[in-house]
DNA sequence: TGCGTTGATGAAAACGTTTACATTTTCAGA
DNA sequence: TCTGAAAATGTAAACGTTTTCATCAACGCA
């Protein structure tokens, strides 16, 4: 069995509001007393149950965090900054992953709702209509999404579009003008809609024709063969921007499988700033997004919230562009 | 404000014993009782809350989850593992990061059995003499070990020092002969330590005498120029065995730039089996392990445990060689 | 001495559930 | 129609905290 505050009291010799003040305000409960329970405490082994201090509270120091999949390093990599803020805001993470589902979603959030997390940290397929976002407006629980980039909602995240196009202008530069772009579903994800419209841009903005995008699963493991077809075939693009670096990679893999030589047949663009991305050969140029940052900041944000009752505004953080052998020789 | 059980009881005309049955046991309610809650529940927009409930139950649901780090793509499949079985199994998890680190191993341990996780999947420092994990078994709180592998403890690993030998073998039949090993810090984990033997064993069954451990931060993000200079100097080792393949990707990295040729020059062999080695060129040759496995594994383990009362006995996961194009030309 | 102020303490209510136990209702069989 | 068992329901306690409110002692001051 293990102690209760209510142990500690019987222990020490006091009320269990003395136990209680004794941890909670210290300043207000005699030398006496205080010695009297410390002593107790040590004696018993005794440690405050969280759950009987949040119901009674109404809150629970938890912040769900809601992201797509680990298996992109990405998302790790925000999770960690989450995590690293929320140790120093004194906030726990509770963690669920989608994996792009729709159902999962739901799921997430209903369970995230029902734990009464006092906050939460977001990744959905699409911001701008998303009923369960909606719902929390209405409850009013505090959240912030990552990634994910709406006017009408607390965001932290890059300029998708703008990022996009930089990039994109980046191997127009370099004389290319058959540039197809890769994207996981379009309809799992308004980033990469924004993604795509960015490379619209800017391929509009040098006079050519934007292709349609070529879609593949975010989580499949490898090119499906058609698409490699069309990307080894006679007309076949002499760039690819790929809407996360993940597809870039797996990309330039197929493409040097099949014996293409990057960049000097094809220039490979990705988008995220994996770090991984520069030991590949060659390196991989992309768009880069601050990840750990994005989820610090979504944190701190979220903190910042909770804290005043105060509704922040979204933030938008510099992307980068870091070139490598991928698009110049 | 949100609605309770009280509110959807009024709202329905009934007690709130029967509201709760209807949630649990419907089957315990009459076919009107049920409808009536069901759409008071709707009406008022009802969702259980969780904390009450766990309350009442002592029990919570929750899966605490500690880590070394994210950044290590490592640990973050092994979380994707665990994050999947948790789901399959119905329990949610809670994380925390060390970083190697003794005073947040501490700390999470602490705060996790505050918030009455019903287990837990760790990953320390060592295994074998940890005060903490002492005091769970005197606890009886449940958990796994992950990555870590002790007799006496509970773990999902690979054998590590066999994996480990068995690697190092592979260099040694590629006529290696000066071998070294890089390793993060041996006193912040027994893995590493485990490796290390496995490497000795190897070096000494081919008649070698083993070097001392190379040592570095597991965490730190470039290799210290001494290390370089040992590694590149005239006395160079002919192969490195990296003790994980963060750390081998950096020597890589360092080693390239500096104009040695893998596996030419130096060969380089990896340990954990990122998917990503594979994609660098050269290819990394490395031990694997099954890293999403090792965590659902253990989340099931636990979850087993967990049902029966029965503490379940550890497990060991086969590793596998990977072989690459940094050890043979 | 008497009074008011301050500081320390305790009793009890409250947070939202589940469940043991008691009570009421239903219904089949005589 | 009556009886008894089974089914449905309700009352109230319990889980472990925090906090309001009341009580009481101590103490300074007139």
């Amino acid at each position: 069995m293990v102690a209760t505050i209510k142990d500690v009291a019987q222990q020490a010799g006091v009320s269990i509001a003395t136990v209680s003040r004794a941890l909670n305000t210290p300043d207000r409960v005699s030398l006496a007393a205080q010695s009297a329970v410390q002593a107790a405490i040590a004696a018993l082994g005794f440690r405050p149950n969280l759950i009987g201090r949040q119901l009674r509270a109404d809150k629970t120091g938890l912040i769900g965090v809601m992201l797509p999949t680990l298996s992109n390093p990405v998302f790790a990599e925000c999770l960690q900054g989450i995590e690293q803020a929320a140790l120093a805001a004194n906030y726990r993470v509770l963690l669920m992953t989608t994996h792009y589902r729709a159902d999962r979603e739901q799921h997430a959030l209903e369970t995230l709702l029902n734990q009464r997390v006092d906050g939460m940290i977001l990744t959905v397929a699409h911001a701008a209509q998303h009923a369960w976002l909606d719902r929390l407006e209405d409850l009013s629980v505090p959240y912030m999404l990552v990634y994910n980039q709406c006017d009408a909602r607390p965001c932290v995240s890059v300029d998708n579009r703008a990022a996009a196009a930089q990039g994109v202008t980046e191997l127009l530069l370099r004389g290319h003008r058959h540039i197809a772009m890769i994207s996981g579903q379009l309809q799992a994800s308004d980033r990469a809609q924004q993604r795509y419209q960015g490379y619209c841009d800017a391929m509009r903005a040098a006079g050519l024709v934007p292709g349609e995008p070529l879609e593949i699963d975010f989580e499949s493991a490898d090119l499906p063969p058609e698409l490699v077809g069309r990307l080894t075939g006679p007309d076949r693009p002499t760039a690819v921007f790929c809407g996360n670096d993940r597809l870039a990679i797996l990309v330039m893999r197929r493409l040097l499988a099949r014996g293409l030589r990057i960049p000097q047949d094809v220039a490979i663009l990705g988008f995220d700033g994996l770090e991984i991305g520069e030991l590949l050969a060659p390196a991989l140029a992309t768009v880069s997004q601050p990840n750990a940052d994005i989820g610090a900041r979504a944190m701190e944000r979220l903190h910042g919230w909770l804290d005043s009752g105060q509704r922040l505004a979204s933030l938008v953080l510099p992307h980068g562009i870091r070139r490598g052998g991928s698009i110049h020789a």
